[in-house]
DNA sequence: AGTCAAATGCAAATAAGTTTTCAATTGCAA
DNA sequence: TTGCAATTGAAAACTTATTTGCATTTGACT
């Protein structure tokens, strides 16, 4: 797997070896989001972090003027938040549940046990983090050099995740021009394009990955 | 100070207690490096950070096309490299002399004997780490909801850092261009606005900064 | 002083993306 | 099945930034 991950929500939990993290998530306590709920605000204190059991999270910012500036779709299996929480800062990025879904808060107590009972811990936080911040450089390097309909093509690669052809991903064309950083009308386009070429079809909130290596070719020239 | 920082350029060594910091620099090895000298390259195997003494690096990537997208311009005081480094993969950024300079390298000795010198540094360094993240986050957010003029108006503040009115920073609007992210034709426009409003004066390979609260309030509304 | 490369200034044509507005479609729920 | 809100499609005017080409200025080095 050499795909790109999104930024933000990190397989950092993944990472661990089997037996830490099922002990691990069975410390945390599951709570549940209903789509739109807000989970946590700029500003709020960072008491915890969050894995991510079912249903997506929005990763961004809510600027004055109510624009979205989108970082990321967390999916099951990723965490976010750990930022902030390892940071010892305030909450810098809004998150919102993107559909309904279930969550396991990581707080103090369980990240402690856990940095007890594996000293590399520490270690695999500081190498999961150095990703996450080459994971930024890559974004801006994309925005600053990429077409819409590349970093589309990269969006929708890092969505459909390890599952690739025939991949449905559920975000509406205003979800993912947040994303990508371009107006919805730009997106629509891009999509067309894509779907001209053969490699998505496009749905009413969703969209279909038909050819995931012509979206990698994309990209790549 | 709550001027923002530059990106990938840290002042983790800064932040250290004053007698650890003086360990540090003096166990490592110091090295000059001519203007445009190569410094680190992509692919490069992370054996060390560096901590700049005097001088200044360009820490970016050149693309295939001879793109370059600058992420930052570090100067004096601190430090880059930790990311590749921690996260034990290679350079995924090159970095250059920006003029000729003076770097202190320090390598797997130097940090090992200072994470036992202060079991606190490592969690220093998280902290470190998951601020260069939300600084990442920022610049994406900058370009893309400010205008050029904007974002020029932060990376001046940016890269004349404490020192304010009267600071002469010492770089050319291609450089500028490549670190905002644009043309250098946009960025000389933006930096004639700026001047109009007597905020800047520019100059001959650098630019003086008049008015940096004149320049803050660019960036505010 | 004179030379030369680097850096800046300027202008026109072009490209890319946004904004705005309205119509058509979809899917859910009453 | 009928209404309704969310989503998508489409078009035109507008704004912003890029590209390209060339002229001018600056400063370092002979």
């Amino acid at each position: 797997m050499t795909t790109a991950s999104p930024i933000a929500g990190t397989g950092f939990v993944m990472a661990l070896p089997e037996t830490v993290r099922a002990d691990l998530l069975a410390r945390g306590k599951r709570r549940y989001f209903d789509r739109g709920q807000i989970i946590q605000q700029r500003g709020d204190p960072a008491r915890e972090f969050w894995y991510v059991e079912s249903g997506s999270v929005q990763i961004g910012r809510y600027g004055m003027d109510g624009r979205l500036t989108l970082f990321a779709l967390i999916g099951a299996g990723e965490t976010f938040g750990e930022l902030a929480f390892l940071g010892e800062f305030p909450r810098t990025v809004d998150a919102i549940a993107g559909s309904d879904c279930q969550l396991i808060r990581i707080g103090d107590k369980e990240l402690q046990s856990l940095m007890d009972s594996d000293p590399a811990v520490t270690r695999l936080l500081l190498k999961t983090m150095a990703l996450t911040v080459q994971q930024a450089f890559n974004l801006i390097e994309s925005s600053r050099n990429l077409s819409v309909p590349q970093r589309l093509a990269q969006a929708l690669l890092q969505l459909c995740g390890d599952q690739q052809d025939g991949a449905r991903i559920m975000a509406t064309q205003q979800d993912l021009a947040d994303l990508v950083g371009v107006s919805r009308v730009s997106l629509g386009k891009a999509l067309a394009g894509l779907e001209a070429a053969g490699m998505i079809e496009p749905g009413y909130g969703f969209v279909t990955v038909r050819d995931a290596s012509g979206l990698r070719a994309v990209i790549g020239g």
